[in-house]
DNA sequence: CAAGGTAGCCTTACGATGTAAGATTGTCAA
DNA sequence: TTGACAATCTTACATCGTAAGGCTACCTTG
């Protein structure tokens, strides 16, 4: 199957590497992270392929089934460990997809709309299940704490994602045209935040992650115990 | 071609009501809302309001405005009680947030990518730190909380979004073509959470999101009383 | 070997989109 | 009356996803 053999003769000219599912995904993760997903037009995309845009369309039926298996992708980099104590496996889940959805930063806002999970999608989903279902929870109750620790993982992305900054060193700039609008006194409490908490070095919003879940991670352990 | 002569200032028969902001985000919430954002186009939304595409580019600067606006709109819906226990008062909040982004369902997905707030947005942000900080929570647990609820919330959204189904009722068609993938032994924990929990009647995946809410606001009373 | 099938890529073309540039009109103050 | 400004329209263009079909090299089958 795989003509590895060149014998084409004559006037082989280059390479012209072969197409395939997987290299026009990885090119278009290239892209997606590194100029955001408005970059990603089919045309550019081939470009980068070497190969006229329309030859992706032998591999994808269109650009929604090429971006349902970009998602898939990002999936398939979330990692949940082999072995250990539930909760910090669960842990390490909820860093490892945080991490993965800010590389990734246009996968959360490709998942509306996006309703036909992939292969990697379905078995992370079932990995995590069975790490809940071995270690006590019912299976009620391992549908509240999978509802609970993914929605929070991906809401906290979601913000952070949109926040015009991240930590106090990169707001300054931003910092000014956002106080403008705000310092009227329109807004005692955002002003507060922002100069008690938000606007002094070394904040980093990131950091808020872990924070909020161990308190996530209580509230599972509870629903554990409960049933 | 347009006989709009009217004769000097009297309004004539309805000839043509006069464009304005709040009419166009009127009209873009309402097409976004019924078909979907990728049905609102800046000719479809001129034409509604019997207008050429161009002329609403003398209200907004681009399209990217345009949706800046109606995002605005929508967490002008949003309600905080103004008065109460602070518990029940973020409940309704959380509730009311929910609802909102469910009866406008491309709001979360135009989050990402969006990121100067409107007033309404700036409004309703203030109000809620006004409630924490009056009720015990230094700023420091204030934004932690804020942090966590949020959170919750969009992510809870976003799944709910995502779902292809809500109830048992609506899955019937849905599920034997997700389970055609599933079934054939690959994910048994999915199997058993889609048969014994999901896959009954009576079962509403909205319904989940009480339960996960009174986990977050039991740790947002522990982070007030931590600090 | 010839004949035909098929996998993989390309050419051309079309309708839809956001919007730049500038023309046109209605209204009102001077 | 004039002129200015506000609001809308006309025309045009580059870019997008993709439908329809063509081309070529390889493989199978006789």
């Amino acid at each position: 199957m795989t003509p590895k053999s060149v014998k084409s003769t004559r006037k082989n000219t280059e390479p012209k590497a072969k197409l395939s599912r997987e290299r026009v995904l990885q090119k278009a993760l290239e892209i997606a992270d590194q100029e955001g997903i408005q970059a990603l037009t089919m045309r550019r995309l081939a470009q980068e392929l070497e190969v006229e845009a329309m030859s992706l369309y032998y591999h994808f039926a269109n650009k929604d089934r090429l971006l349902d298996g970009m998602i898939d992708r990002v999936f398939a980099e979330i990692e949940l460990p082999p072995a250990g104590e539930w909760r910090s496996r669960i842990r390490t889940r909820a860093y490892s997809t945080r991490a993965a959805l800010v590389r990734h930063r246009w996968a959360l806002g490709l998942m509306e709309s996006r309703t036909s999970p992939g292969p990697a999608t379905l078995r992370h989903h079932d990995a995590v299940l069975e790490c809940f279902r071995k270690n006590g929870f019912s299976v009620a109750a391992a549908a509240h704490a999978y509802s609970l620790l993914d929605s929070y993982v991906y809401g906290f992305v979601l913000q952070q994602i949109n926040l015009p900054f991240n930590t106090f060193e990169e707001a300054g700039p931003a910092a000014e045209s956002i106080m403008a609008e705000v310092a009227a006194g329109e807004y005692p409490y955002l002003v507060e935040m922002a100069s008690e908490h938000i606007f002094k070095p070394g904040y980093d919003y990131a950091e808020e992650f872990g924070i909020g879940l161990e308190i996530v991670l209580d509230g599972l352990e509870r629903l554990r115990k409960a049933n």
